[in-house]
DNA sequence: TCGATGACTATAG
DNA sequence: CCTATAGCCATCG
């Protein structure tokens, strides 16, 4: 972990994500810093679940709205499942209303 | 150090 | 809307 303070930052911003909200991987990583790397985003969103951290991470979709990372959790459908019981409609694996229900880390802070 | 991988994004046709 | 390309960077063997 040579970049502990990257997956830090992420781990923080994805936790604040408001109920019922979502928001891409590329504005997290932007809000970071760490630029074009939205890829790292969900690289350590993955290795989050799979730890003990309590972190919401299926709020975090791409850029499209689309569950990319469904598969990382428990079953495929838990994401979807998760987001639908906090209001957010979800059809054929893609957020509904996505322009609305987007959360810009860059704004709350 | 190198090459491959990935929950991405933007652009082009 | 779909496919193809290129850029991106931490992590792993």
């Amino acid at each position: 972990m040579t970049q502990q303070h990257f997956a830090e930052q992420v781990i923080q911003i994805v936790s604040l994500i408001p109920y019922g909200r979502v928001t891409t991987y590329g504005a997290i990583a932007k809000c970071i810093g760490t630029g074009a790397s939205a890829r790292l985003v969900g690289y350590v969103l993955g290795h989050s679940l799979q730890g003990k951290m309590e972190v919401p991470a299926h709020r975090v979709v791409n850029a499209s709205g689309l569950l990319t990372g469904k598969h990382a959790f428990e079953t495929p459908q838990t994401m979807q499942q998760r987001l639908e019981a906090e209001g957010v409609a979800v059809v054929n694996d893609k957020v509904q209303h996505f322009s609305a229900l987007f959360w810009n880390p860059a704004t709350a802070l």
